[in-house]
DNA sequence: AGCTTTTATGAGTGTATGCGCATACCAGCG
DNA sequence: CGCTGGTATGCGCATACACTCATAAAAGCT
C-alpha cells in the first residue's frame, strides 16, 4: 500500500492530466516540438491567460521547459511519461470497448 | 495528435485518479484483494455513501467489479492499470527529486 | 525616457464535485 | 408480512478550480 502522502502526490499528479486543456497542450507540443504562445493560441483557441496558467501549472510538475527568445517564451515538453500514461489508458479503453463488442456479439 | 474526443477520454479517466479518495479504494482493493463495504469503511474512515459513490464510478471505468454475497457487496479491483500507471508517475517523481538533489549539491 | 509586444498575475464569476445527512431501496429472515 | 442490516441515491453545503477581463511586469525598439 503506497502512504497517504504518495497517494496525495499521485492524486496532484493526475489531476494535472485531468484537464482536456492541460492535456491538449501538452499533446501539441510533443507533436510540434517547440511552440511560442502565440502558435498555441492560434492551434487550441484559448485564451492567453488560461494558456499561461496552464503552462506555469505544467512547469511547476516538471513537465514543460521554457526558453526565452527575446520577448517571446518558447515551450516545450519534458518528457515521455505523459505519452507512455496515455497509451497504457487508451490499451484498456480499447480492450474495454472490444469485450463488450464480444458481448453484444453474443461470445 | 489524439484527437479531442480522445483527449477528453483521457482526462476523464485521469479525473477518477485526481482524487485520493478513489485512488485509496483502489489500492485498498489491491493489497486486500478483495473487500466488503464495511471493510472499506474501516479501512479507510470515509462514510458509507462516499464510498459507495465512489466504487460507481470506479466500476463503470471497469477498474473495479463487485459479487453480492446475500446482502453484502464484496468488491475487487480489476486490472493492473492503476499499477503501472502509479509505477511509471513514482518513478518520475522519484528522478525529478534525485535530480534537484544534485542540482543542490552542485554538480 | 516613452511606446509596443509578449507574458504573467490579481480579482471575480460560474460550474463541477467531494462529502455528509437523511432516506429510499433491496435482500434475507422471523 | 414486518423487521433488520446493507447499499444506493436525492439534497445541500462547502470548496476547488477553470476561465475571463483587466492590468502589471518585462523585454526590445526608436
Amino acid at each position: 500500500m503506497p502512504s497517504p502522502q504518495l497517494l496525495e502526490e499521485f492524486s496532484q499528479f493526475f489531476r494535472l492530466l485531468s484537464e482536456p486543456a492541460r492535456l491538449q497542450l501538452l499533446c501539441q507540443l510533443k507533436h510540434s516540438g517547440s511552440m511560442d504562445v502565440a502558435g498555441l493560441i492560434e492551434a487550441t483557441g484559448f485564451s492567453q491567460s488560461h494558456i499561461s496558467r496552464q503552462l506555469g501549472q505544467l512547469q511547476r510538475a516538471g513537465l514543460v521547459s521554457c526558453e526565452r527568445d527575446g520577448v517571446r517564451t518558447i515551450w516545450s515538453a519534458d518528457n515521455d511519461l505523459v505519452d507512455d500514461l496515455c497509451n497504457l489508458v487508451q490499451n484498456r479503453l480499447q480492450q474495454r470497448l472490444e469485450a463488450q463488442l464480444r458481448q453484444l456479439q453474443g461470445v
